[in-house]
DNA sequence: CCGACTCCAGAAGTTACCTCA
DNA sequence: TATGAGGTAACTTCTGGAGTC
């Protein structure tokens, strides 16, 4: 029998009042109704969030050790154990794993805390796991694969930044290259113009035109004529 | 002061499970 | 109903920084 957990309404611990805290633990893949279970918080209900009765699980004091421990796959323990379903022999063993959803309320509140700091200390990370109820292990690792899934989406938008920076290199790269290309062809369809010294080229300012370096009363033509004006001969 | 060692937190990569089209 | 893809919780391994001797 798999558990999904999911907080069911009305949240007090997330809101700070004082109503009660609704877990909702329903079974799957069956369809069986979910099992809501109501806690005041005054008189807890299950035995697992009463301190002074026996956890299976790796309390808060042991979390640090079970950080890198890889013996730490004792995930929904605490639930099962909560609601009279032990785990088999072999997920005692840690051979299997189970998998537990966070309830929206509980993504909704990590994704809250996440914004304030996207790390936490020891202290926070206590906190968080109270007030969720679940293991400060399980809020380590969900702010570990949310930066994670943080650093990833960046990386993404960080690509699609960058290849549209590449795409606009490429189009500039072609713009001046067609510029260079026609100042190449501006430059041979002016040999003249281009080879002889500019002392050598003269326009007679009453007619116009362009006369040889002997027309000594000449004006000089402009280094920067515009294209056709010095082959004029007629 | 420097190097060797240990401990720990976080990143990176992977696995396994769950949901949904 | 079966199945493959995508999302994600949980895990493993590696790395770098801090503290100690």
């Amino acid at each position: 029998m798999e558990l999904a957990l999911s907080l069911g309404k009305p949240f007090s611990f997330l809101h700070n009042n004082n109503d009660s805290v609704s877990f909702c633990i329903s079974p799957t893949p069956s369809s069986d109704p979910p099992l809501q279970l109501d806690l005041l918080p005054s008189t807890p209900v299950l035995p697992c969030l009463n301190h002074t009765t026996p956890r299976v699980v790796v309390d808060d004091a042991d979390d640090s050790a079970a950080v890198s421990s890889p013996n730490s796959a004792v995930s929904c323990f605490q639930m099962e154990f909560c609601i009279g379903n032990r785990p088999s022999d072999d997920e005692e063993n840690g051979s299997t794993r189970k998998k537990l959803r966070l309830s929206k309320e509980q993504s909704a509140f990590l994704e809250d805390s996440f914004k304030e700091h996207t790390t936490l200390n020891p202290k926070q990370k206590l906190g968080l796991a109270k007030q969720l109820n679940l293991r400060p292990r399980q809020v380590e690792v969900w702010f570990q694969n949310r930066r994670a899934r943080t650093k990833l989406k960046q990386t993404e938008v960080d690509c699609e930044y960058l290849k549209r920076w590449c795409e606009n290199l490429t189009e500039e790269n072609r713009r001046l290259q067609k510029e260079v290309q026609e100042l190449r062809a501006l430059k041979t369809c002016q040999p003249l113009y281009m080879q002889a010294p500019a002392t050598t080229l003269t326009m007679c300012p009453s007619c116009e035109r362009v006369a040889t370096n002997n027309n000594k009363n000449a004006s000089q033509i402009p280094s920067a004529l515009p294209l056709g004006i010095a082959s004029r001969d007629d």
